[in-house]
DNA sequence: ATTCATATATTAGTATATTAGTTGAGGAAG
DNA sequence: CTTCCTCAACTAATATACTAATATATGAAT
């Protein structure tokens, strides 16, 4: 079917399997990764807004490099669907999906009940304790009603059980899955009372994860999560232009 | 802190909010995306050994096309962690992360508790019959022996269940994230008896769902896939050089 | 023989040029 | 006034050319 040239499937000169290690550095510091990073950041922090078009030129002149880093970062926000690429026409910043939220929310939740129930199985006093500074920095956050600390602080809790659990891994995935819900409570959130909520949800979690309740701290975390899909579920539509909506 | 070039923030020309709608077709005819679904097969069906070497300009020769291209396929190979690319050495077949194993797995039998579940809570009588008629084909294939129709089989019973679930989105992502293990099995694996031990699994999942027992779905789906997580277990070292060890 | 410095070849990263598809405006035909 | 067609401008996709970093081979010095 497809057109496969031929070539040799293996016409490899050297040793089929190489030379073992290479230098450690599998690509850190090129032009495309920081500009890769830039872009995620202004897109999730919605600085480029949904529907708004981008210019691979514009941005390659103003970072005074050519078009193919800059294209390199775009494919990869491509694939993390956080751009459209409509061919020989243009690319856009995604429109938010919002018929995908729920399954975003549910995956992570079934992920993170895993999470929070192995780390109830064992988490050590060492990272209790780390846990706890977590949750208390995101206390003081919220007394300073500081929302970006806040939200860091969060992030750093729900990171944080992850990694007791043994599988840091897995958070790694959930922010890749939660991305379009980040976005969209970007969009969505004056929410002042919401924080002290959230911390009045998490104690419990931690509390079980301290006594080693694997089952409560499962619990917990789902019912911590339940609410983030209720919340989605309140479709403010303010800005209709910037939700992909199947009619 | 980040070197953001200057340029303006929102220097669009045109209405900053674009035309809605495009042509329905974002990228699936290019030839970096052909290079891209041929390269991954051969990726994951071991053709393409890990450890060894890969040349972007011996690609593109074979191709007739230039290296950009398959600069773009590689790229994204790369984001999926089946190539691993050194800066100005090589890019070479990632060798399989044996430490990894156990995540995905468990991160796969996290995903796959829910879709069951979810499946069992609203499935509808066609839907139950065409999951039987996918369990059936499986069986015809483990009569016949034929391993690759039985794979397929599998593969398609799953997906129904997350189909079925109402998130077939789910599945993608399994997908995405059980990469590795599917090569690790595909060397590991002689196993004809294991075929018949998984319909065998597969038949109370079914049943659970048939007659809406969502918890009874749940907990056949995780002794299903926790049986892979022990044949992960018994680490076959028999080509050493395809794995990636902290030693 | 072994080690170290150097040269050379190979590679990914980036820059620039070319090709080809899409869009939208403007004008001709109805 | 509406519809259709043509065309100019813009875009992504690809090709080609160049740069800089790395690795391996070579050879001299020890």
């Amino acid at each position: 079917m497809s057109s496969r040239a031929p070539g040799k499937l293996t016409p490899a000169p050297r040793p089929v399997v190489a030379r073992m290690r290479r230098n450690g550095r599998p690509r850190g510091a090129t032009a495309a990764s920081r500009i890769y990073t830039d872009l995620r950041a202004e897109l999730v922090s919605l600085v480029r807004r949904p529907g708004e078009p981008i210019s691979e030129a514009q941005i390659a002149t103003s970072y005074g490099v050519s078009r193919t880093p800059v294209r390199e970062a775009i494919l990869k926000l491509s694939d993390e669907g956080l751009v459209e690429i409509f061919p020989q026409s243009g690319i856009f910043v995604s429109r938010i999906p919002v018929a995908a939220l729920p399954e975003a929310i549910i995956i992570r939740k079934s992920l993170e009940e895993t999470t929070a129930r192995m780390a109830a199985e064992h988490a050590t006093s060492s990272q209790i304790l780390n846990l706890r500074a977590t949750l208390e920095r995101q206390r003081e956050a919220c007394a300073a009603k500081d929302r970006e600390a806040f939200h860091q602080a969060d992030e750093m809790f729900h990171a944080g059980i992850a990694e007791v659990s043994g599988h840091p891994g897995i958070w790694k995935l959930i922010l890749q899955v939660k991305v379009h819900v980040d976005r969209y409570r970007r969009l969505t959130l004056p929410q002042i009372g919401r924080m002290s909520e959230v911390i009045a949800e998490h104690e419990p979690i931690l509390a079980a994860i301290e006594q080693g309740r694997p089952e409560g701290a499962r619990a917990a975390m789902a019912s911590h999560l339940e609410r983030l899909l209720d919340d989605i579920s309140e479709i403010q539509m303010l800005n209709p232009e910037y939700f992909d909506q199947p009619t």
